[in-house]
DNA sequence: CGCATGACCTACG
DNA sequence: TCGTAGGCCATGC
């Protein structure tokens, strides 16, 4: 069981409707404070894996760019509208689903 | 082995 | 809201 395998499995986990940010997957997979792995991970990712990495967003409730263009950026955010996740005005999701906090991870 | 890079996070200007 | 700084660590050169 690799480190990778181990935040897919909590990605798994994420319920349909709801997100989760990179630092809770890497705390819940027993990562504490590495939820840089957890971007890592999902970069490695291959296209069908059956991962719903669409539900991991950023700690601000928005969909991290990544290098390869913005489409996937909005192909992410069509994917969790289709899911019933709400946007707000300024591109951030509702904190009706987005209640916890993260831990400081940073300095 | 060293160095740079990256779907991150928080604090501070 | 944006940019910078410091920390985490896997991967590639």
């Amino acid at each position: 069981m690799t480190r990778y395998d181990r935040i897919y499995a909590v990605i798994r986990r994420i319920p349909r409707g709801r997100v989760a940010t990179y630092g809770q997957v890497a705390l819940l997979a027993g990562l504490p404070g590495q939820a840089r792995m957890v971007g890592y991970a999902l970069a490695a990712l291959p296209g069908r894996s059956g991962v719903p990495w669409q539900r991991v967003v950023n700690a601000q409730g928005r969909v991290s760019p990544r290098a390869g263009g913005a489409g996937f950026e909005a192909l992410q955010r069509a994917m969790l509208r289709r899911e019933g996740v709400r946007f707000g005005d300024s591109g951030g999701i509702s904190l009706a689903i987005f209640r916890w906090r993260p831990r400081a991870a940073g300095r």
